[in-house]
DNA sequence: CTTACGGCCTGTACGC
DNA sequence: TGCGTACAGGCCGTAA
């Protein structure tokens, strides 16, 4: 369930092993993820510099010298495990569907069981132009996230606020749990339809997203070293979530009182209290 | 234009 | 114990 912050600390975990160094062997082991590797993968990737790891949205933005840059989406069960030193004897898990080798002698393995990831590439100087990143909302975590851009994203919009936060276009990064944890923290209903938001309302969510993903950034960067576990694994740390899977909980807003209840809107569950959350 | 929904994929948690 | 089924979730193509 990688969303921004779990993906922003994979991205600080895997910039210190690729940044500045030379990718001296590429694996690709399967013709295809959530959409078909690139054409001459392997053949773009070998021998390049890694210039710079960045983190867009979801997506690890890895720059290269020659003008390349790699696009990796982590999809639903997608990680990455670093071998430090090389392979050192280890095999290949079915489900590890590219490997990296570095000129630092250290293994980069990505792993995707359900394949709902994908790793593509397109040109540095029109990154903005590619498919998975044209059309992106804002990064919430940005100065340009603010109350009023979220309220006029969320203008007009008749879907409850829930599915709106979902949409990438309306704000990039966040997923079902931290939607659902920073609509608890923001006091505001998943049911309430989004273009009902005014501007206090709207104010309150943008402080509560920022405040939400910074909370699991900083848990995840506080972990960070043992988050890359012995066997190289940058697996997911464990976050407390307020309400997110707590069905029949207490309500954890001070002074509430009120019951965690799950429901499914869209086919996503929410989880939320009607007590606190209006 | 917007919104809704099915499908992709496999591991895990359940019920019988 | 073993089997079957439902479910999890990001994103995209298609339909309404």
């Amino acid at each position: 369930m990688p969303e921004l912050p779990e993906v922003e600390t994979v991205c600080r975990g895997i910039a210190p092993v690729l940044e500045g160094r030379r990718l001296t062997r590429v694996l690709q082991r399967r013709a295809d993820l959530r959409i078909p590797f690139p054409e001459r993968f392997v053949a773009r990737l070998e021998g390049q510099r890694v210039r710079r790891v960045a983190r867009r949205a979801k997506y690890l933005i890895i720059d290269l010298a020659d003008g390349e840059t790699l696009i990796v989406h982590l999809g639903m069960s997608g990680r990455f495990v670093i071998l430090p030193g090389g392979a050192g004897g280890n095999t290949l898990n079915v489900h590890d569907h590219a490997v990296f080798d570095t000129d630092a002698g250290d293994r980069l393995v990505f792993n995707d069981p359900r394949r709902f990831g994908l790793m593509t590439l397109h040109a540095t100087a029109t990154l903005a132009d590619a498919p998975q990143l044209a059309g992106l909302g804002p990064e919430p975590l940005s100065e340009a996230f603010t109350g009023e851009v979220l309220r006029q994203a969320l203008q007009g919009r008749k879907t409850p606020l829930k599915a709106a936060l979902l949409d990438q276009k309306v704000v990039a990064g966040l997923g079902n749990i931290y939607v659902v944890e920073a609509l608890h923290r923001a006091g505001l209903s998943p049911k309430r339809l989004a273009r009902t938001v005014g501007a206090p309302r709207a104010a309150r969510l943008a402080a509560a997203i920022k405040a939400v993903l910074n909370d699991a950034v900083a848990a995840g960067g506080s972990s960070l070293k043992d988050y890359v576990q012995a066997d190289g694994t940058l697996g997911y740390f464990q976050h407390n979530f307020r309400v997110y899977d707590r069905a029949d909980a207490r309500c954890p807003t001070k002074g509430c009182g009120g019951t965690v209840r799950h429901m499914v809107q869209s086919g996503r569950s929410t989880y939320y209290c009607p007590r606190c959350q209006k």
